[in-house]
DNA sequence: CCCCATGTTGTAGG
DNA sequence: TCCTACAACATGGG
């Protein structure tokens, strides 16, 4: 029971970039002398709770990753360093600087004050339906609306879109209930496909899109073409036969 | 070297 | 309301 956070004394919390930090240091310190007793997640939110319920919340931007070692110097771009009791010490690595560190005493309120919707892997289908049917701009916007769902970013919204074959421009108001009901069981597939590999990326199967974000790259599903195009202002990647 | 891409989000402006 | 552009930032590929 040593590789893992859990049940490890805090002594201390060394903040190394202060710019990623969406709470004061006064309230890290609060962290000290208390030790991590659950992880639990809700879309792009990683939730740190400790014994006395104070919450260290983590949310990795593209480049967030987090390394919990024990010998060795510590990793570049380590915004923030835990030291743990047993030596060990716990890195939030953020190379970019998009990554954010929040503080709560209470998730739902934290959940609610962020105005996340529910989170994509957790809510039912009735309830992914009715957050869907009446939106009004497109199935790819609505999809990445954290909002709307909590949870779905850009590589993944794409990947939920080719699987379904649906051209991510469609109007997200004008699907019926099966369509839905078909992006959702796609979602809920590719998100446990991820966990299955445990998101090494390269781990995907060779005809899902993630191995195929190249413009004039040959689908995986059919015989068409990859196309690029800006939504939202990120790479939108799909097929341009079967996303229809 | 430059230019472009990249698992994100908030804001400004049309 | 919704879409676009852009800023924040570091790194790697061509």
């Amino acid at each position: 029971m040593t590789y893992t956070i859990l049940q490890k004394k805090i002594e201390d919390i060394i903040i190394n970039d202060s710019k990623v930090l969406q709470c004061s240091s006064n309230q890290l310190k609060k962290l000290q002398g208390d030790s991590f007793s659950n992880i639990s997640r809700h879309g792009k939110y990683c939730f740190l709770q400790t014994n006395q319920d104070y919450f260290l919340i983590l949310h990795f931007g593209m480049t967030g990753n987090v390394k919990y070692y024990k010998n060795g110097s510590d990793p570049k771009h380590a915004s923030l360093i835990v030291l743990f009791s047993n030596g060990y010490k716990f890195a939030f690595i953020n190379v970019r600087k998009l990554g954010k560190i929040f503080f709560s005493q209470d998730k739902n309120q934290f959940i609610k004050k962020m105005g996340l919707g529910s989170d994509a892997f957790s809510l039912s289908k009735n309830e992914f339906i009715k957050m869907l049917q009446y939106k009004k701009g497109i199935i790819k916007s609505t999809l990445m609306d954290q909002k709307t769902i909590a949870g779905i970013g850009n590589i993944y919204s794409d990947e939920i879109l080719y699987h379904s074959s649906i051209h991510p421009k469609r109007k997200t108001g004008d699907f019926s209930k099966h369509e839905l009901s078909s992006i959702y069981k796609n979602m809920q597939k590719i998100f446990q496909v991820a966990i299955d590999i445990k998101v090494q990326l390269d781990h995907f199967p060779d005809y899902y899109l993630i191995n195929r974000r190249k413009p004039a790259m040959k689908c995986g599903l059919c015989k068409g073409t990859i196309e690029r195009k800006k939504i939202n202002g990120r790479s939108c990647y799909f097929c341009n036969k079967h996303q229809k």
